[in-house]
DNA sequence: TAACCCATGTAAAAGGTTACATGATTTC
DNA sequence: GAAATCATGTAACCTTTTACATGGGTTA
C-alpha cells in the first residue's frame, strides 16, 4: 500500500494528478515508478476514503484540474507510516533472477554479454540521477547540512539510489572478469583434451 | 512475468508446487518472493499454455504429490527470456519513500533511529544471505571458478546480494552520522538564539 | 498542420496477497 | 496428544499494467 502513502506524502502541498505524475517521472522513479492511471484511481479512492479532498479549478492551458489537498485523516495515517517500522525484504530483481538461471545456457559468452549489458544500463540509470540531483540540487556540490529538512531527507535518499547504482556497476566488472578466466579456463582444458 | 520464467528456470529437473516453494524460501527470497497459492495457480496456469506437464505421484509421507515437468516450449520460452536483455529499473524500495517523505515530521532523532533500524533489519538480511551461502557452498570460501555452471550462476548473484546489503549498511551508517551531526547544529543555534 | 504538452479519465486483464480449507504422517 | 511437516488447492481482494478515449492550447 505504499503508493497511497507516497502520495499522501507529496500532497504536502496542493497539486493535480497530473502534477503528481511528473513528480514521479522526475523525482521518484528510480525508487518508485508509478502509472498515471494508477495514480487518478488511488487519488480518487483516497478522496472516497476520506484522506484526501479536491477542487475543480481552471488551467492556464488545457482542460480544468482536480487539485488534491490532503486532509486531517490523511496526515494522519501518513505520520503513522512514516513513524512505523522501515519497510524493507519485498524487492524483486528480475534481472538476478536472470542471471542466476542462465548457468542452463552453458554459454559463458553469454553471460559475460549480460554483465556488460547490464552495467551499460546502470551507467544510464546513474546518469538519471545525476540528473535529478541537478534538478534538485543545482550542479556544484553542496553541503547536505545546510538543506532545509524536506530537501536533506530527499538528499540522503539520492545518495543511496547512487550508491546502490554504483556497487551493481562494480559487481558487473567484478563478475564479468570472473567470467572471462573461467573462460580461459575452459578454454585452456579443451586445448589440454584435444592435445592428449 | 518473470515468476513464470523463474519456475521454468527451477523446472529444469521435475518438481512439485510444495518443493518449489521451498526453493524459492531458502534460496531465492532475497532477490524474489513468491507465495505458495501464487506458485500454484501460476503452475496450474504453466500447463494450460502448454510450458509445463504434470504427474501425480504417491508420497513416502503425505498426500500424493503433482510432479510438474517442462515441455520443449516452456524451455523455448525460458531460454528466449534468458537470452533477452537485462530486465532492470521496475525495483520498488518502500524504505526509500519512507525516508524520502520523513522530512515532514521534522524529528532528526526519529529519522536518526530510523536509520539504525534499517541497519539493523539489514544485518539480519546479511545473516540470512550468510546462511544460503552456507547451504549452498558450504562453510569454507570457494573458489566460484571451480563451481559447476548453475552454481557459478547462483554464487555471482548471491555476490551481488551481499555487496548490495552491505552498501545500503554503509550508508545507513554514514547518513545517521550525517544526521547526527545535523542534530548538533541544531541545538546549537537553538542555545545561541535563547542565549542572545 | 503536425507534434507536443496540458489534463482528465475508464476498462480489462494480469499479477500478487491474505485468508481459508483439508487431511495424512512423523516427531516430541 | 500436540505440533510440525508434507501436500494440495480455492476465493476474495488488492495492486499494477496496458490500452483506449477525449480534447484544447502552444510551438515549430
Amino acid at each position: 500500500m505504499s503508493l497511497d502513502h507516497i502520495l499522501l506524502g507529496l500532497l504536502k502541498e496542493p497539486a493535480s494528478g497530473y502534477d503528481l505524475k511528473s513528480v514521479f517521472d522526475h523525482r521518484i522513479r528510480y525508487y518508485w515508478a508509478a502509472d498515471q492511471s494508477q495514480i487518478y484511481v488511488t487519488l480518487k479512492r483516497l478522496e472516497r476514503q476520506g484522506f484526501l479532498e479536491s477542487t475543480r479549478e481552471p488551467s492556464d492551458k488545457g482542460p480544468p484540474r482536480r487539485v488534491y489537498h490532503r486532509t486531517e485523516a490523511g496526515t494522519e495515517v501518513l505520520h503513522e507510516w512514516l513513524r512505523g517500522p522501515p519497510k524493507v525484504g519485498d524487492e524483486r530483481f528480475a534481472y538476478a533472477a536472470q542471471l542466476a538461471l542462465m548457468g542452463e545456457l552453458d554459454d559463458l559468452s553469454r553471460t559475460r554479454d549480460y554483465l556488460l549489458e547490464l552495467e551499460n544500463l546502470l551507467a544510464q540509470r546513474l546518469e538519471m540521477l545525476d540528473g535529478i540531483q541537478r534538478d534538485t540540487f543545482g550542479n556544484a556540490d553542496i553541503d547536505p547540512l545546510t538543506l532545509p529538512p524536506a530537501r536533506f531527507h530527499a538528499w540522503l535518499t539520492l545518495h543511496l539510489g547512487r550508491r546502490m547504482v554504483r556497487t551493481r556497476m562494480h559487481w558487473c566488472r567484478d563478475c564479468a572478469e570472473l567470467v572471462r578466466e573461467r573462460e580461459k579456463v575452459e578454454s585452456e582444458q579443451l586445448s589440454a583434451a584435444s592435445g592428449s
